[in-house]
Order: structure tokens, then sequence, then C-alpha cells
DNA sequence: CTGAAAGCGCTTACAG
DNA sequence: CTGAAAGCGCTTACAG
């Protein structure tokens, strides 16, 4: 039954409608379209193509030829028309504060819009900037809520803990970031158990005496960073000293400008440092080689973040911690399509960060063993 | 007129139908609700709320009780069956080759929906691998057009070449992208004009041998760029070595493992080059560190790309060509919505890069002046 | 197994 | 200036 190619001759419509209808050009065929051509009702065809009750609400022959007509009419169904009949766009909306524009969490809206397709929903994707005034906020809502999104997801491109304003519909779903009032569930990464992967990695290298180079910026991940890399210190029994932590801005020039521990007398120095994130790791770099010195012989680092480009481009190729982004935004679509709401104590999801090895962690410095 | 807050009591219904509705929760109110509580019917209502020929179609009284209801109500119109009437959806299908996983091109995308918010639009973002097969773009495609989007963009990470399939709706324009049957329109960036750029800045500078390092990896825009370089050297009466230029794999470890020209006597070494991307340029930088060698002093490096975190965090700042990445992006929305079709020669709209000087370029080592 | 009818929530001629 | 009616393209009780 192949009559040739791209709308060949078949029946004409006894609809008697719309006179603008040449069908010359290519007009979307529409399930009457289909129907009249197979000589079926519309409701046939309708369940013919959607395999409702397969085999008993329709014959099997009558199903195979509105399908193959269908198919020869290149039948596209129309989901707008479905979406109202049915009260159910198969449709996400993903707000972005800026991780669109930033390369750095972009992986976040790759794996939501992965795992929005195996559920069958498309992603409207919006980007607001993080300056973004309340005003401009509502209006990127509504229009999704006009669009009758069955969800939002709302991405924030640093990890933040957000007052969720109340125009936000029910199902949303913020995403590395935390909704303070507890009306919506939130999906944020374990910062705290990566501090602890990156003050581990380095602890078991053997290193005894540590730094910390913090972000000054005020991140929200910061104070945790610190407290999971801290708690692991204690545990093992290593020492702090303020003059072993510095911060700084959480960019390459904040790594490269601030002046590490090399006042201090050898045996005294960390031979191991942790960094905030990446760039600052970068900038660390910098500097120490302009001081001529070596990592990791001369000083082991840790970054946080598996910054594309960076982490694994530098030299030598930095260990560092990586933030479960992808997970997070897959777990984010989970969310705003499941049904129950979550119970209060699962309003937040942490997510594990995991450990990058590459070679920027050695043993410490042998001269410095015996200081 | 302000009776308290959310979904506060107003006259009941007329409307016979669902016996569902209790009003409980928040169910959206619809136009019929707005207009049963303004005491008009719903054809008032909507040319009231949507401002048709105003004044002179509905009374001013009339239209702003309307609209009062309608704030009182948050009422938000359905596009959903807005769209279906009107047969117009307003959105843009955005499939990306891989640009929403890799940072690197993700301006594109921001830019686009940037655009689109412009007029009205809503990005549908879709992405498939570069490896997708045809049944996978056609699924993708497939999406799009049952969601009736208005058109569809289709972005690749890198420019390249397509054979745009068959199954791609009329209203399909290519970004970043030459579609080769010349059936949709392309958006390509100008790298030719880039490749004149960098080869340029180190001519002005005063080199007068300049190397390459190519792509070896067949990047379309490959021969481009060192088309325009080498128009430039040409028109600049300066001579050319097959020992100045080599070729790579287009990342940092192509730019670190590329032997140079530091084999070549003193006085027959290029001063200056030009790498096909950042990322060998990085390489390079690595090298040279290797080497004991300095950037700018030993040799100007021009990169290309102007790749964020990378160019202006390598030491020295890197001097590099910037891609139109945004501006195509723009433009990518501004052709779907176009109305008039392009004439052929317009088919292919090339955007022009820019130079963004930093401090990677200096004059040539004086000491070679003389050789 | 099949079809006629209602209705999702809008917009837009058309008639007063 | 206002409203009743048709219809966009589907799905889904409901009745045969």
């Amino acid at each position: 039954m192949s009559r040739g190619p791209l709308l060949s001759g078949y029946e004409p419509h006894r609809r008697p409608r719309s006179p603008r209808r040449g069908r010359a050009t290519s007009t979307q065929a529409t399930l009457r379209d289909v129907a009249d051509a197979a000589g079926v009702s519309v409701t046939t065809a309708s369940v013919a193509l959607n395999d409702v009750r397969a085999g008993v609400r329709v014959s099997e022959p009558t199903r195979r030829r509105v399908r193959e007509v269908a198919k020869r009419l290149e039948y596209r169904p129309n989901s707008v028309a479905r979406s109202l009949r049915t009260q159910s766009t198969q449709t996400i909306g993903f707000i972005s504060d800026e991780v669109t524009t930033t390369p750095f969490a972009v992986s976040m809206l790759a794996a939501a819009q992965a795992e929005a397709a195996r559920h069958d929903q498309l992603l409207f994707v919006l980007n607001v900037g993080v300056d973004a005034t309340p005003a401009m906020q509502r209006r990127a809502v509504d229009a999704l809520v006009e669009h009758r999104v069955s969800g939002i997801i709302y991405a924030c491109m640093h990890h933040r803990e957000i007052d969720a304003p109340d125009f936000l519909p029910q199902r949303t779903v913020f995403l590395n970031a935390r909704d303070v009032t507890g009306r919506h569930r939130s999906i944020v990464p374990d910062d705290e158990q990566g501090g602890r992967l990156a003050a581990t990695a380095l602890v078991e290298a053997g290193h005894e005496r540590i730094g910390y180079l913090d972000d000054s910026a005020g991140n929200v991940a910061a104070p945790l960073r610190r407290k999971g890399f801290q708690d692991v210190l204690r545990e093992s029994g290593l020492g702090r000293s303020a003059s072993w932590e510095r911060s700084a801005t959480p960019d390459v020039s904040g790594g490269r400008d601030t002046e590490l521990f090399f006042d201090l007398p050898i045996d005294q120095r960390p031979t191991g440092l942790f960094c905030f994130n990446d760039r600052m790791a970068m900038g660390a770099y910098q500097r120490l080689r302009r001081l001529g010195l070596h990592v990791p012989d001369d000083l082991s680092i840790v970054g946080f973040d598996d910054q594309e480009f960076i982490a694994a481009e530098l030299d030598p190729p930095l260990t560092t911690v990586r933030l479960p982004l992808a997970e997070m935004g897959a777990r984010a679509v989970q969310q705003v399509l499941d049904a129950d709401p979550a119970t209060p104590d699962e309003q937040t999801v942490r997510v594990p960060c995991t450990l990058v090895r590459r070679a920027s962690v050695g043993a410490p410095p042998a001269v410095l063993e015996q200081g």
C-alpha cells in the first residue's frame, strides 16, 4: 500500500469548512485528515494511533490501515490540542540564574533535558540574570505558567540559598539552591562531604600540615566545604593554624595574588593546600611558578569543581572534587515529575561529590619530614 | 477594590459543567471565570484583556473592571488554548549538537533565548549528541514539530557543514553550521576574517616571521582561518615557510606536545605564532614554560575563541580572536521569525569576529631583529 | 468493534 | 459597545 511519497492523492475531505485548503503546500495533516483518508471516525483514528487498549478497542486491520494512512500523510499529532484536552502539557520550565550564560554549570541543564526527554517532556529554557529584579523573575515565571508547564526548575549557577518568592508555583524545585522558606524542594551538592573528600585525599597522601585557601565572597558553599575539611583534620588528629588559612576572591587572580605560607619557617609551612575552587587552584599554580616552585613536589594542591578545560588541563593536572551537577539536574526533573510531595525532611536533597584524582597531590617534601 | 488576597470570594460560577470545581485549591482561573466575576461575556473579557482596538471595542470602565477582576483572580491566560485557536505557538525549538553540554558555545543559547524573549517567544531546548543517529535527530525534530514550534534552530558547537536531512521543517535555520543543500538559512562566524585579524595583530606588532599552529582534526574553520591568515602575510609582503607551520589536535595537549620551531637557527625562527584555538595556545604556553621561555618576550602568541576561563586567565593573558557567538544566536532567532525567506545569496550569513587584545603579543625579540 | 458528541480555553468574525 | 456562536485539534466518556 505504498502509493508514493508525501501527500499523494487520497479521498478528498468531506469537511466543508475552510476553502483555504488547497493542500498544495505543506499544511500539517490533522487527525481528521487521517480519519477521512482511512474511512473511519476521528475517534477510531485517535484510538488506533494511541494504542489505547490495543487490540480490543479497535480491530487489528483497522489499526493497521489508520497507521499506514497516518504515515503516508506524515501525520504529526498536534500536542497543543492534546495538551488542551488532557490538561497536561508535557512540558517543564527551566529558569536559570545564568547557568546558560556561564559555561560553568551547564551540565545541569544538559542532564535535566536528557532526563526530561526520557519522560517525554520538553524543556522551556529561560535565562534570567543573577541580578534580575523580582519583576523580571516574575515575568519569566508568568510566561512559563501561561504555557502551563507541569513544573518549574529554578537553577542557580552557584550553590545558593534563596528566599523563594511567593509567585512561584507549588511545583517548583530549586536546583543548586536551597529554598529557605521550605516551601519548595531543593537539590544541592553535598559540599561538606566534598570538603571531607579533599581533606582525606591530602591526609592519605601523608600530609600533616594542610592549608586552606577559602572563598572571601560569601558563597554558601564555603563554610560547608571548610567544615568538612576541618572535621577530617580533627578526626585525623592533625593540627591547625590560623596562619595556614587564607581567603580571597574565588577566581584565578584570588589564587595568584594571595600570599601563601612561604614566609613561614620551612618546617612549619603546609605541605598540602585545599583551594575553595579550581580557579583559585589555577591561580596558586601561577604563583608557585613565579616563585620557582613546583606542584606537587613543593606543594600538593586539591581544587574543587573539576571545571572543564581547567582542572584536567593544568600542568600538572589538578586533583579536585567534582560537583554532581549532572545527577543534580536529572534529579530535579524527577522531583518535578514526582507526584507525591516529599516529606518535610526530604525537602532538601544533598547529592554527594566525588574525588577526581590527578597529579597535583604527592607525598610531602622529604626535606620537611625531618623538620 | 482590594478585597484581600488570592481567590477571595466573587460571584459563583454560572457554569453548570464540572462539579469537580471546589475552587478550594489553586485551580487556575479561566477567562470564563473572569468574565463571570466581572459580569461580562467571555468575548468582552477577552477583548478587554487583550486591548484589541483599545477604547473603541470595549468601554473604558468595562475594560478597567475586567482587568481588576483578572488581577484579583490571578488570571493567567492559557497560551495552550490561545495557540490552538490562533494557530501560532509563540515557541521556537533549539536543537543543539552538544552546545548545552559543552560550556564552549553556550552563549549562543543564552543570546538566542534573550532575543526570543524580546519577541515574546519561548525556547524549547533539546540536546542531541554530535554522534546522534538520524533516527535520534528525527525524534528530536518530531517532538518539536508536534509541539508546533514556529521554527527550529539547529545549533552546532563547532562551525560545521551539514547536509540537512529532509525531515527538517522548512523554517529551520542552522547556527554555527552551514547547510550545504542550500535549503535552509545558515549563520556562521567569519573565520576567514578572524584569521586576518590574528595575522594583522602580529604584523602590526612588527613580526616578520610568523608561524601557524593549525588544527589537524579537520574542522571546517581551519582552512578558513588559515586562508585569512596567509592572505594578510602575503599582502604584507612577508615570507612563509613550511617549517613555520605545524598542525596538531585542537586541544591543550596538541599545543603542548607539538615541537615548535626552536630547532631552527635563531634568526630563522618565527617570533610570532597564531594558534588555531585558545586551548592549543594554552598548550603552547606550557611548552614554552618547560623550555624556560616566556610569552611574549620570546614568542608572541595569538589564539582564537576567547574562551572563557582560559584566554583571560592565562599568564600572561592571551590576545585572541573572539567568535561572535552571542550575536549569532540572536541572529538565528531573528531569521526564524523573519517571514520572508532570504534571497538565495543571503542564505548564509557570516558574522564578523573581533580581536581581543591582551598581553601575549609584544614586539619581536630585539636580538633577532639583527639576525 | 465503532462513532457521535462534548469539551479543554481561548479568539474572532458576525450580528445586534 | 456587547454577546452568542463557531471552531482550533484533539481525547474520552457514552451509547450503540
